[in-house]
DNA sequence: GATTTTCATAATTTATAGATAATTTTTTGT
DNA sequence: ACAAAAAATTATCTATAAATTATGAAAATC
């Protein structure tokens, strides 16, 4: 029997240049050769175009038919947007999931909280940090609220990265404890009033 | 020189399938095999995937790796989800898209009013509504919020024209009437207001 | 003896590779 | 600066490999 998680080579494709994008690694308006990209990762192109496609779906790449792909800009506007959608979204996210919350859940969101504090460098904090966040919204049982919430997380760690590389100190979060506290409690308005306010804080 | 826009053969196929999952001439959980399409379109299965790639994207299919691609389900849930999203999302485009209003999009406006009120069967009363809630929405310039609010309402629609196919007569819609006078006197609040309205009201 | 179970094989289908046609970009010569 | 040719790149097609599902016959159980 076979435990495989059926990983297909776009999927890899696409983790690994989503990563470079998030990392600034490729640089916004980089054009994305379908060729190159193959070579690179020992496959023919048709993989590749498949992870471009979804990353087009993600909005972290542009296509223009037959001219090609190139990484997705970056600027003041995407990030006004990104941020509007996320604080019109996670709330409803937050608030239909509270009440469905499994104790594995809480426990988990426990964990995050305490990975979270405990980074010690921007990059694993981002992580931790949008693995808080999308533990605490999973129990509302919305596929698509979720998957649009992630993209927009991937979205926002590509800008924290680009921009806040160089300066950043260790720090405990005290959004997430008393988000996380109201949650406990059940508290869903407390929950959701200072997610937004967690939301709006980020620059 | 040629004014084609550059249309692909996987952009034709993923409108054809859209259409055909909308209007559900292709039922829930009905498998899509790409040999069988690419026949059917004259082509090979390359574009087909491609194609069905970005109706995975937009939530009309689901894929199991290595097992191919059905129509996804379309449960109460997912109604509900839709409804939510949309709920938080086009109150914040329409905010962001009326101090932008160009005559232009005004103009637009009224007419896709008109064409909707003088819509006579279900399916292009549906076509034009939908032009409707988009036209009032794209002055925001927040493409990613845009597109999600155009997936969100071509679900909407097939929500619409699955269940109510039958039982359908011509009216006039006073809430649009309303929203698009709000719009013209630039009352955000009314016009969201009466949006929000709206949204609830519909099934 | 009939029914189910198991295993191997065949048929279908997906995923990837390699090749070709069509289009865009770059280069070069005037 | 412009036009034509060359190079590079995308989009598509045909072919092949890998995996899954379906089929059917032999063995085992009741």
């Amino acid at each position: 029997m076979k435990i495989e998680p059926n990983i297909t080579i776009s999927d890899r494709i696409q983790q690994a240049l989503t990563d470079q994008i998030i990392r600034g690694q490729l640089k916004p308006d980089e054009p994305l050769r379908q060729n190159h990209i193959a070579e690179a990762f020992n496959t023919s192109h048709v993989p590749v175009r498949e992870a471009l496609l979804r990353l087009q779906a993600r909005g972290l790449a542009v296509s223009i038919p037959r001219r090609g792909v190139r990484v997705a800009l970056f600027d003041p506007d995407d990030i006004f947007e990104i941020k509007a959608m996320r604080f019109a979204l996670e709330p409803v996210a937050l608030q239909h999931a509270i009440p469905k919350m499994t104790p594995d859940n809480l426990h988990k969101a426990k964990l995050a909280l305490r990975a979270c504090d405990d980074a010690d460098d921007l990059v694993s904090w981002e992580r931790t940090n949008r693995q808080f966040h999308k533990v605490i919204l999973v129990a509302c049982a919305m596929p698509r609220l979720l998957s649009t919430i992630d993209n927009l997380q991937i979205l926002s760690a590509r800008h924290l990265l680009g921009t806040w590389r160089s300066t950043w100190e260790a720090r405990t979060d005290r959004d997430h404890t008393a988000i996380l506290n109201a949650i406990i409690r059940k508290d869903s308005d407390a929950a959701v009033a200072v997610l937004k306010k967690h939301l709006q804080r980020l620059a």
